[in-house]
DNA sequence: GCTTGACCTCAAGTTAAGTTGAGCTTGTAG
DNA sequence: CTACAAGCTCAACTTAACTTGAGGTCAAGC
């Protein structure tokens, strides 16, 4: 128990803050990865943590475990990945930070002077009608979206 | 069809661009109301259009529904809204967003500077450990987040 | 040596926000 | 007056992101 490079599930969970399930979930989902002891049980490399961090982080601006997966699928698979491979990371997504919270500035200005005008008709409310797919994707279905 | 006051779930769904399914859906969450011809078929009066619009503006910055009708059912049931009402709605909700926005300034800000710096660890992380609790809840399952 | 607490796997349940489909009724244009 | 589009209801399916539970293994303390 005296601080090996390795951890346990468990550990992970309780350093992380994130369910033992959910990192099963993870890593069926291949967003982290871990091999296994002689007896079967998972022991993961520090840089988990990062991973678990990031995942959280993401997650907590909107954006999907699929494509938080397909991010870190883009980190290295042999070797840890270095501060460089991180940054690049992070780069992407700051350019999505970006976008989100202009959006979201366009809305809140918009929502004051416009929820009281009567201009919400779909076509003519600036709120409404920015060409510009906020792109939240709930979770739902939201296949169909009227078409015609 | 020479404008009457009041719309068929058709009506309202092509004028708002959501579907008739998501209409009923509404209504049975209790976000929407109409009430029924003869025939018992819904007709909704002219407000209708823009609550549908205030619902489609706070999901897309990540309002659940149910938060949406508890903030729709301090609207008036009896009389058609003021612009009052719209107002204390919108302002309520304007608080959400700015919170909202700071929170993704803090992490954009902190993204790049925090993700390579291996201080992600819970507790002493300024991107991960921020009291603030980020609340964009997400749909699946949240409810045991590690107790202990 | 046994008990107790971590682990493991796999299947099934849960919530949100709708959609899809079946089977049946309305209403309107020709 | 008869099609046929538009409505209606209700049940079941969908996706995301997990959780819960059952049934069985592993490991460390007493």
């Amino acid at each position: 128990m005296t601080a090996a490079t390795e951890l346990t599930v468990g550990q992970v969970a309780t350093r992380s803050g994130v369910a033992v399930s959910a990192l099963h979930f993870y890593e069926a989902r291949g967003l982290i990865r871990s091999h296994r002891t002689s007896g079967n049980q998972r022991r993961y490399g520090r840089d988990v943590l990062r991973r678990v961090a990031i995942i959280k982080v993401a997650q907590e601006v909107g954006i999907s475990l699929a494509e938080i997966g397909t991010a870190l699928r883009s980190l290295p698979e042999g070797r840890t990945p270095t501060r460089e491979d991180w940054n690049l990371l992070s780069t992407t997504w700051r350019d999505e930070l970006d976008q989100k919270i202009s959006q979201l500035k366009k809305l809140r200005d918009g929502l004051t002077d416009c929820i009281g005008c009567g201009c919400m008709s779909i076509d003519k409310c600036p709120l409404r009608n920015k060409g510009d797919r906020l792109s939240i994707r709930g979770p739902g279905a939201r296949r169909l979206l009227i078409e015609r």
